[in-house]
DNA sequence: GTCATTTTGTTACATTTCGTTATATAGTTT
DNA sequence: AAACTATATAACGAAATGTAACAAAATGAC
């Protein structure tokens, strides 16, 4: 991506466009910037300015463009531009995030599933097959990904995850609690559950 | 919570944590701030700085005390605070966060699942029971309950937010995609999945 | 046509946060 | 005692955050 966007302008955005489907379902046209702050409880201008980085589109006096705005903020985000992904474990987790239909629209599509339980190979879920984790490194090449969503226990994770990288995974979206050691070479973002509640926990309770 | 503590410091926390408990599975009874820094490849002296904020347990030249520092990172996360929780929704999501055996450990308690499907209702998950949606309000009440964790479908969840919140359930976990409007005195907190796949994506590939 | 109003787009600003660097101190080892 | 390693704290500059301010533009009222 050349334009770096923040976290949390990121995270915002991806608000912004949430409700901005919202008034498509409803048929509304337009919307203006105190319109979507309400809604989230932030500053209206701090909306505006979240707009300064995907490109004017908006007109005084009347707003914006809701489908206009739509496009903009899925260009930006790079929606368009599909990645595409293995799920490895084939638990509660992994076959949550593979009926989770809502990635493909956000630009990750989710190829296939691995695990390492033979009754649970063959299965399908969404129209995706669960694989044998043995298949896993002739698939990399062939469909040549390089994105692993890794929902295996936290036990198994690390031994897991040198395997992925021994497969030529690249990119692994760690939903386990582990602390993967990887190589240089190799990108990790973890989904820290636990930290998020925490924050969760520790601002607003009590 | 009397002390504020950033966002990512308590991410950074929470990965201190995990290292020690690996620390603690092997024996290992002392670890210096060197260690911890190259293992998650960041600056040792900012592992120094974040356990400032707990309290001085170091000891120069040789590092501090493992268990002695878990301690400290989980009284000042709060570990020890024990909160109870539902989960809404028991689709794969909620199974597998009802799985998901540490989030006790870090102070969130599970208490039961609840869904609107009869055929899901007196099953057992992890020694939760998941009950009927209906039997909320009751259980709220009795049981004292102010947390929700919401995995519903996005299409049902602002539905079932009005109904938590009518049941008097004042946090809301929220973990769909839906922009919950809620009342000012409820508090939610959105897992935004999508936000965070799209940090990772743009960050590091391509 | 004029004027008041609303909304955008941009700039400015004050605050906070971040991670590193630097420094002094203390304990271990040789 | 000297050298080394590790902690604790202060200082620093860079970056990011959210808010406020303001001019320009466009609409609607009169």
């Amino acid at each position: 991506m050349d334009n770096k966007i923040s976290g949390k302008v990121t995270s915002r955005l991806t608000l912004y466009h949430s409700i901005l489907c919202e008034y498509i379902e409803d048929g509304i046209e337009l919307i203006s910037s105190p319109q979507i702050a309400s809604r989230l409880g932030i500053d209206d201008s701090q909306v505006r300015k979240d707009f300064g980085l995907l490109k004017n589109v908006g007109r005084c006096r009347v707003g914006y463009n809701v489908k206009e705005l739509k496009d903009k903020i899925e260009k930006t985000l790079g929606f368009a531009h599909q990645k595409d992904a293995f799920i490895i474990g084939a638990g509660h987790l992994g076959l949550a995030l593979a009926k989770y239909d809502n990635f493909s629209s956000y630009g990750l599509n989710i190829i296939a599933l691995f695990d390492n339980d033979p009754y649970k190979v063959d299965m399908h879920i969404n129209n995706k097959q669960i694989f044998h984790i043995t298949k896993l490194p002739n698939l990399v090449h062939r469909l040549n990904v390089d994105i692993a969503i890794l929902t295996v226990p936290k036990n198994q994770a690390q031994k897991v995850a040198d395997f992925l990288v021994a497969s030529d995974i690249k990119y692994i979206w760690n939903f386990t609690p582990a602390v993967l050691r990887v190589p240089d070479n190799i990108k990790v973002w973890n989904e820290n559950l636990i930290a998020s509640f925490l924050q969760f926990a520790c601002k607003d309770i009590e």
